[in-house]
RNA sequence: CGGGGUGUAGCGUAGCCCGGUUAUCGCGCCUCGUUUGGGACGAGGAGGUCGCAGGUUCGAAUCCUGCCACCCCGACCA
């Protein structure tokens, strides 16, 4: 049972309780931090599944799916990626349960499997080693697979939706007959997440680089999409990983190439997760609860009819099923709540909370004018039209507020991005305005450590479009010659 | 794994220090009536292994011992 809430989490409760809520496996499994994600909250994710699957597939990319279960053995193939993950996995040992003398159901010990299986935390090993056997000749390359899946990390700690022990995702992994080409993808991924973040999320994010200890286990580059949430912590929102030939090395996976000499394949990978609820809701919700951008929103538009008597009720009825008609004609999602066993002020305060769009109301009033009114989520703003207006409003309006929204946040962000020339600016900023900090680094993890032990802060990312400027480290005073982000981060 | 805290109805809680009728209150739930343009009101009602197991006592939610679970802070991390 959760006991008292911090301050904080109160905040995010008060917002999630619509979408999520933790799983109470509590009772003697010692299982935490998983998550029962509710149908308004599925539904997002089967947007946000829908639109980045799109975009997966007009990149060329194919869906497969690969097994939960992974032999220990795969694991300890890749040096650097059992170190990032050994600490951090559910472990299967056995097989089969059976009754023991006083009836209670235990592990049968006979059972117990020769090699254990781990539960896939992320699944480059045994997709790895999968496409070692499909992989001969240059003729097989590039693969360019998506696996839409579930993965599994033991967190000490963890958070609704931002860090939970089993999650939702996909992961792409890619194989490519040259280092190049390789690249080329990680980075178009990135880019692919961007845009998906930023038009459908309407959430703006900065494109950059992990500096070296923040990257992937195994890679040699990650790239990241960071977002900044409105309590002024940084998010990283998806990772597209450029891993090298380490898996190919690792899983012996060579192709003959055109010239007939045996090469190693190079590789990529990346993935967005559930986390993506997390950081929409973060981003753009408020004291009243969910505000979600149209793009996204499971229903674009609610109509609540407002009544007396049954006759009214009718009468209403009638109105709305054409106008439901017509905005369904053109791909709007609309709800019409009917229901008698709650009352509109009700209702209202409902679908705020749900953070639907646009909301209708309609009653006898507006049967005698011939108008209805329309509340818009994010502003809070109510207006009477005609209803004869109704569908081209409600079509501009959502998509105004699809652009509103992104622009609200990316002012946001932009008023928190602080350039800072010294560490007491550094500290002084982080503390009382939070969000980016842009500051000179000398490149050392040393000094990446040491500004993290004292702050709390990271290093986000090296901007894609950081420019380059002689500077001096905020730390230590040596040269540097560019600047990169630091913030707080979840 | 270290440090701190908490377990009482679906949720949030009072009571515990200082043991004593039928375990408090709010929300929610059910019934009836009046209501319905911003979370209605009145009346009635249902719902409890007081985390679990021992112990002390005439008597334990309350005191003692052990166990379990969860939460927060740290190490870890998308």
């Amino acid at each position: 049972m959760s006991k008292k809430l911090t301050s904080r989490e109160e905040d995010y409760s008060k917002w999630y309780n619509e979408l999520v809520v933790k799983a109470d496996l509590a009772e003697n499994s010692g299982v935490r931090g998983c998550m029962v994600i509710k149908p308004y909250g599925y539904a997002i994710w089967e947007k946000m599944q829908a639109e980045l699957d799109r975009m997966f597939k007009e990149t060329g990319h194919e869906n497969a799916y690969f097994p939960i279960f992974i032999p220990k053995s795969y694991f300890s193939k890749e040096a650097s990626h059992v170190d990032g993950f050994a600490k951090e996995c559910a472990v299967v040992t056995h097989y089969r349960l059976k009754n023991d003398e006083d009836g209670k159901v235990v592990v049968d010990e006979k059972a117990k499997l020769e090699e254990e299986l781990i539960v896939r935390p992320t699944s480059e090993t045994i997709i790895w080693d999968t496409y070692r056997k499909w992989i001969e000749s240059y003729r097989d390359l590039p693969i360019l697979v998506n696996q839409w899946a579930n993965v599994v990390r033991w967190e000490m700690r963890t958070r609704l939706f931002l860090r939970t022990a089993e999650f939702l995702w996909q992961e792409g992994h890619t194989a490519h007959a040259t280092k190049a080409e390789a690249i080329e993808e990680s980075k178009q991924m990135q880019e692919v997440y961007a845009t998906f973040a930023e038009k459908f999320m309407a959430m703006p994010v900065i494109r950059g680089s992990k500096s070296e200890s923040e990257r992937f286990a195994g890679a040699l580059e990650t790239y990241t999409i960071e977002a900044l949430m409105q309590d002024g912590k940084a998010l990283q929102a998806g990772t597209s990983h450029f891993l090298g030939q380490n898996f190919a090395k690792a899983f012996d996976v060579q192709f003959t190439s055109k010239e007939g000499k045996r090469e190693h394949v190079w590789a990529t990978s990346w993935g967005v997760s559930t986390r993506l609820m997390g950081a929409l809701v973060m981003t753009h919700s408020d004291d009243k609860g969910l505000v979600l951008p149209p793009n996204l929103a499971p229903i674009q538009v609610v109509i609540v009819p407002i009544y007396r008597k049954d006759e009214q009720l009718d009468a209403i009825t009638v109105k709305v099923n054409e106008l439901t008609k017509e905005l369904r004609a053109k791909g709007i999602s609309v709800k019409y709540d009917k229901r008698d066993t709650h009352k509109p002020g009700w209702k209202f305060a409902e679908y705020e909370l749900k953070g639907v769009p646009l909301r209708i109301a309609m009653g006898p009033r507006d049967l005698e004018n011939g108008t209805l009114e329309i509340a818009r989520r994010d502003t809070l703003e109510k207006q009477t039209i005609a209803i004869d207006e109704t569908v081209d409003f409600i079509a501009s309006n959502l998509k105004q507020m699809q652009d509103d929204l992104f622009n609200k946040a990316l002012n946001y962000r932009e008023n928190h991005i602080s350039e800072v020339n010294s560490f007491d600016e550094f500290k002084e900023v982080l503390e009382s305005k939070g969000g980016f900090v842009s500051a000179h680094w000398d490149g050392t993890i040393e000094t990446e450590e040491k500004i993290k032990d004292l702050t709390k802060a990271t290093i986000r990312c090296i901007p894609n479009d950081a420019v380059e400027e002689e500077g001096l480290c905020v730390f230590s005073g040596k040269k540097s010659d560019r600047r990169v982000l630091f913030a707080k981060a979840y």
